[in-house]
DNA sequence: GTCTAGCGTCTGGCATGCTAGCGGCGGGGG
DNA sequence: CCCCCGCCGCTAGCATGCCAGACGCTAGAC
């Protein structure tokens, strides 16, 4: 029943503090909150979007949402139906088996990249992580485990300055986030995903691309090849 | 030249066929428009971009011209400086070091995947493509070449059904393509592409993973290294 | 002469009303 | 009873009007 109107005070800012934060669009809002949701689990694969009830939950027009659902649409979270509706992505082991081709190719060439290209708090910070990796690993931690697994990935990425490449790998997670939770590893492997770990670092800090880049693609090989084992066991939750 | 992805038949006799419509939106083909625009060089890097000139121009509001730019943004080939204006993004030797280390891994693990894989039909396409490239080369017929070498690694690339990696990797060839004019390569340099592309193909058609690989990642390290020699010749002529 | 403050203009961001096309559902005919 | 067809409601797409913020220019003060 709002007529039109600034969104000053009482309308949008509800309740919210005056807060002198980035300078960020309702549409990257409309955007962070929705992946959020899909990507917790909270709209399965397949559902429909509703923008109206987006729209009166944040509190915003159709034209912001409207365009966090195309950028959505352009990273294949959601896919758009013209004229017909939004829905969340289904996930397609074909699609999961080319997300983790194109992982595998970036990951094992930047850190053949990053080979003897990290500074020394970057190598500290690696050498901590894989501490901890295996403290982790020999209490069974998997939750902490998953953390500094992804911490781990990171720190090689951002020893270089690669915006674009860290931007699709990003993107990447997002979708390999949602089959993880699916992908329970089996506790045995911790101590192998540790060393191969540690083999990449090694390489790293040794300074041999070649190394670094096979140690890579050896341990997302692994990974690749847990979830096509997962697939035999379950087709059924993936789409064609 | 050829379009992006989309393998429908094209508008051959529009107004005559009823079924296979044009269900292209407007936002689409605007953003054909501006790209095409960026790409030939008629906008310069920085320049500015006039959203209402694109408006009269193409007759249309500015919404789909607004969505049409917000995803050229997404790909980085604009830049949009919020309640300021949108712009040609500029030409960083950084960037473009990026995206080379980008495609480099792509296309060096298709590569791998691809070997020994291709159907008949791709091989015989294949040879054909080198045979051809051999002919252009003798020639010195240097556009002949260049498309001849992009319709080689598309081959490869296609010959895999990889959506979203020939996604990227078109987005890639976007950038790649602002700088391929000035990157005059030396004349010589052609009989020498034409042997890696031929190495490339028989390590795939031999069905040997690790030496497509290798093959194509050597094959790309020379175009990066032919761009480093260009930015110390001209390093005037990129940003940063 | 220089620096600064204020205003004008230009731009992107947002709200909202309207249109066209797809799908589902119910009614009518076989 | 079943199938087909047309109507209705839904959605994305589009047009348009307004708002707020960022530059730039100019005028006024020091």
């Amino acid at each position: 029943m709002s007529k039109a109107q600034p969104v000053t005070a009482d309308s949008s800012d509800a309740g919210r503090s005056p807060a002198p934060k980035e300078r960020r669009s309702k549409a990257d809002q409309v955007y962070d909150d929705v992946k959020e949701t899909i990507l917790s689990g909270r709209l399965d694969p397949g559902a429909a979007i509703d923008k109206i009830e987006i729209c009166d939950r944040l509190g915003v027009s159709r034209f912001p949402v409207t365009t966090a659902i195309n950028r959505l649409a352009f990273e294949r979270l959601v896919v758009i139906e013209p004229q017909h509706g939004s829905f969340v992505a289904r996930i397609s082991a074909h699609d999961i088996r080319e997300y983790m081709l194109v992982r595998r190719a970036l990951e094992s060439e930047i850190a053949g990249e990053a080979a003897g290209r990290l500074s020394d708090g970057e190598r500290l910070e690696l050498s901590r992580n894989l501490r901890y990796q295996k403290a982790a690993a020999s209490a069974k931690d998997m939750p902490g485990f998953y953390a500094l697994d992804v911490a781990f990935h990171r720190i090689i990425v951002r020893s270089l300055d690669l915006s674009h490449a860290s931007g699709i790998l990003e993107g990447l997670r997002a979708h390999l986030e949602r089959v993880r939770r699916m992908l329970l590893t089996p506790p045995g492997r911790l101590p192998k995903t540790c060393a191969e770990h540690a083999a990449v670092a090694d390489a790293i800090v040794a300074g041999d691309k070649a190394k670094a880049r096979e140690a890579m693609r050896a341990h997302l090989e692994q990974t690749t090849k847990l979830f096509e084992t997962f697939v035999r066991e379950r087709p059924d939750m993936f789409s064609t």
